[in-house]
DNA sequence: ACAACGTATAAGTAACTGCTTATATATTGA
DNA sequence: TCAATATATAAGCAGTTACTTATACGTTGT
């Protein structure tokens, strides 16, 4: 549910490889180069993310290509649709909209 | 930022306690009925609501009485709009309104 | 005035988390 | 075939977190 995207999203430094990854892909040693930690805790953070559905992962030979997977922000934004209703008015058309949506598929 | 939001929901007991408090007040010993944690864990998490805007209190002689405050959502929401462009068309529309709402005023 | 009540704070603890270094596994190029 | 490369996993550690019990603080009814 997504108490687990919310955890995975808390942490600062997965938030931004998260981020990155929406971008463009990322080989992991890439990503490393970005951020002031080991590659060790960055295949651990792509763990996470992949794992909740955040991520998706390429192998080709001893490359491991990621790219970030927004639908996979779909749970939250549902679970924030339910407190639209609190919100000024102009925004309320939003629930119908996604209310249409057909659910995500395959991870 | 939404950082701090997703921390704060990241916990499946606050993440309860502030669903709770979106439906209507509750006095701090109300809630403690509701959960298997002790008065003061409830009291820390209303804590770590208040403080990143997901909840307010309103003192009444010795009671405190707490509801959930859904515009505090709204940074996160805001965040979650710069996905919206990798999802399914129909939904694109939701940008644009967004963008037309005002910023939150008091907390 | 004072005991009971409602809540917050203090202090300690166990579990979790994000990091590290070391190492294992797999793939590639020479 | 073998050294170098890319990544994942293991193990350990320090900081954080969510809880506990004990207690302090303010308010109320008697």
């Amino acid at each position: 549910m997504q108490m687990e995207l919310m955890k995975a999203l808390g942490d600062g430094t997965r938030l931004a490889i998260f981020e990155r990854l929406c971008k463009r892909e990322y080989t992991v040693s890439e990503l490393t180069l970005h951020f002031d930690v080991s590659q060790p805790a960055i295949s651990q953070h792509l763990g996470v993310l992949k794992r909740c559905g955040l991520a998706r992962e390429r192998r080709a030979g001893r490359f491991a290509h990621y790219r970030g997977r927004p639908e996979g922000l779909r749970p939250m934004m549902q679970w924030l649709d339910h407190y639209r209703q609190f919100w000024p008015e102009k925004i309320n058309a939003l629930s119908a909209m996604l209310k249409e949506m057909p659910d995500e598929k395959g991870k």
